[in-house]
RNA sequence: GUGCCCAUAGCUCAGCUGGAUAGAGCAUCCGCCUUCUAAGCGGACGGUCGAGGGUUCGAAUCCUUCUGGGCACGCCA
């Protein structure tokens, strides 16, 4: 549990008391308190900056009310000094027995140690990957991809009941050019010498689909009409995409809960529906739209179109729900596909999408607020770009070339763990550099290399451990029972600091969406013990196993085991296997 | 032209949504293996947080105006 957490309550309770007795104002609202861990650990624990919230509603002077908060605070469980420092913090010291109790916390909860009701089982829908199923994932996809399935395991760790969705675009212009484009391949397949024109698919990946076109139809599409053969084939193409992607998905490690089809959200008349809920509410008309500032299209007329009154739910302009030709626009289906998930139950909504999707984040904002009544929340991930390096060198690609690298490639050569770790290794919103040479690397320039690093050093421990105390007892349960009391150096006590931080972290990353905290938190744990493993190169009393010295022995190993199952528990929420043994 | 994102050490990036003297890694320099993995650790050097203004006890963080970069902008998804 969020030891935070329960600081807080226990300042709240003493504010309670203090207005009750009349030395505080009745009413004062503790909400804006905050309990951290201080910037620099040499002022403690924990710090509190109650005094300098409360000071104005409570007419006193930040300090003065810090010396009157103090002394009731150093009546707390396990607090042991309590500071008034710098414009009025209240910083405080902890026990040592406080943190002997996280580390049994650790050992009891295993890699559940962490988990959080925060979300108090509220369903959440995190939409993500959505790759237009077209051909095979690309590296940027796979951002989306790892970026999307850690936010779900995080949210679920944090107690949301969590529900991961794939949209499958399988509607429009796009998978029409997928058709054609497979036809031609299927006419390849029967020995016509063919050539691929500009703007459809050229990719090589679709000559199986022909082969497999041949087999199934034999000749009897050869001479057709496209109006007769399109929406076969395209069905055909669409699902033999899908478990391409599906199977790239796979390698990943990603799987989905569900998959839901635009197509069949226009063909059960979603999208219709979708507009007619917003029609009655008025929120819908037909009108002109104003010609884009600075890069008018060489075509551009003015024309009525259907269009949604974005505008009055935050975007910028009003936006069309459908093409000239009549048909729906992308944005129509999604705003029906948007509204489904809502009435499935989720009010919060989570969508990851490429960078390139940027524009099209006020609007559908815009959507679902109109469409909940302002009762769902709708945000959205933006997945930057990802450039592959070569030692430093930008690896040149080329789809016309045919030296384009496809996620599976990039797996394939580096492994899932490692493609997971790296994605996570920058905010969502930033760019990321992966380079081949250094995430191969077995070195701490590799971040994935350096925690795995830590969490093998552990467990190469306790084979140790196994030759030279024959029979020990390495289970949690006998561990459970070490006499912790024996931990006292600052490195030690660092670690066990740190690890007691975890679920404030779970559930920080889970509020604000960003799993990539959960890397980092990884590393400087891996650090933190990396330092303790070294402490005992100098100093040969801090190692962890002592022959003549069962007690400490076993207290030791216990603090291990703790520390191998907080970066296994870390590495679950990535969705990264911990490593026993590096080759 | 408009909107969104970004700007932090020489380089690559964190910075816990307003807290204390802004932190890591790389690079450079100096140290540590008779050892449970040195595949590691410790130290030094390095900053007007792009610029100006504002909000308050307090700003890298919030507001505003600039500067410089990325993305997007009806009938693609």
């Amino acid at each position: 549990m969020n030891f935070f957490k329960s600081f807080h309550s226990e300042i709240s309770a003493i504010v309670n008391t203090l207005s009750a007795s009349g030395d505080l104002p009745e009413g004062l609202d503790t909400s804006r308190v905050t309990c951290e861990p201080p910037r620099d650990a040499s002022h403690g624990d924990v710090a509190t900056n109650a005094a300098m919230v409360l000071c104005k509603p409570a007419k006193m002077k930040p300090r003065d009310l810090a010396d009157k908060l103090a002394p009731k605070i150093a009546e707390i469980d396990h607090v042991v000094s309590v500071d008034v420092a710098g414009p009025g913090f209240i910083n405080v010291k902890l026990a040592n027995d406080f943190w002997y109790a996280r580390l049994k916390d650790v050992l009891k909860a295993g890699t559940n140690w962490g988990d959080s009701d925060m979300g108090a089982g509220q369903s959440v829908n995190v939409e993500y990957v959505s790759a237009n199923p077209t051909g095979p994932m690309h590296v940027g996809h796979g951002r989306g991809a790892v970026v999307g399935d850690a936010l779900a395991l995080l949210l679920s760790k944090a107690g949301y009941d969590v529900t991961k969705e794939y949209y499958i675009n399988d509607a429009g212009a796009q998978v029409d050019v997928l058709a054609r484009s497979a036809y031609l391949r299927y006419l390849e397949a029967h020995g016509q010498a063919i050539e691929i024109p500009e703007g459809l698919y050229p990719g090589d990946y679709l000559v199986g689909v022909g082969e497999k076109l041949k087999e199934t139809y034999g000749d009897k599409w050869l001479n057709a009409e496209e109006s007769d053969y399109l929406e076969e084939i395209k069905t055909f193409a669409i699902n033999a995409m899908m478990d391409l992607i599906r199977d790239d998905l796979a390698a990943l490690g990603v799987t989905h809960d569900v998959f839901s089809s635009e197509k069949a959200l226009v063909e059960n008349g979603g999208v219709d529906a979708a507009i007619k809920y917003l029609e009655d509410r008025g929120l819908i008309y037909t009108g002109v739209l104003e010609p884009p500032k600075g890069k008018t299209p060489e075509d551009w007329e003015p024309r009525p179109q259907l269009l949604f009154k974005a505008s009055e739910f935050g975007d910028d302009v009003d936006r069309p729900l459908k093409k000239s030709d009549g048909s729906g626009t992308y944005f129509a289906s999604d705003i029906a596909y948007h509204f489904d998930k809502f009435k499935r139950g989720s009010d919060q909504l989570i969508d990851v999408m490429g960078a390139d999707h940027g524009g099209y984040v006020k609007r559908m904002k815009a959507a679902v607020k109109a469409m909940s009544d302002g009762k769902a929340d709708l945000d959205i991930k933006l997945a930057q770009m990802v450039n592959l390096l070569e030692n430093g060198e930008p690896v040149k690609m080329s789809k016309r070339a045919g030296t384009f690298i496809t996620l599976r490639e990039v797996i394939d050569k580096v492994g899932k763990d490692v493609v997971r770790f790296i994605m996570l290794t920058r905010k969502n919103d930033a760019q990321l550099e992966f380079d081949f040479a250094k995430v191969k690397e077995q070195s701490k320039d590799n971040p994935v290399f350096y925690v795995q690093y830590a969490h093998a050093r552990c467990h190469s421990v306790f084979r140790k451990a196994e030759e030279e105390f024959e029979g020990i007892d390495l289970s949690v349960e006998n561990l459970m029972n070490a006499d912790l009391s024996h931990l006292t150096d600052e490195s030690e006590l660092a670690v066990m600091r740190f690890m007691a931080e975890w679920p404030r972290m779970v559930e920080a990353a889970a509020k604000e969406h960003e799993p990539h905290r959960i890397t980092y938190f990884l590393y400087d744990l891996a650090s933190e013990f990396h330092s303790l493993w070294n402490k005992g190169t100098g100093d040969v009393s801090l190692r962890f196993l002592h022959a003549d010295n069962p007690d400490l022995t076993k207290a030791r190993l216990a603090l291990l085991k703790a520390v191998s199952l907080v970066i296994a528990s870390g590495l679950l929420v990535l969705g990264v296997e911990p490593v026993k043994e590096l080759r």
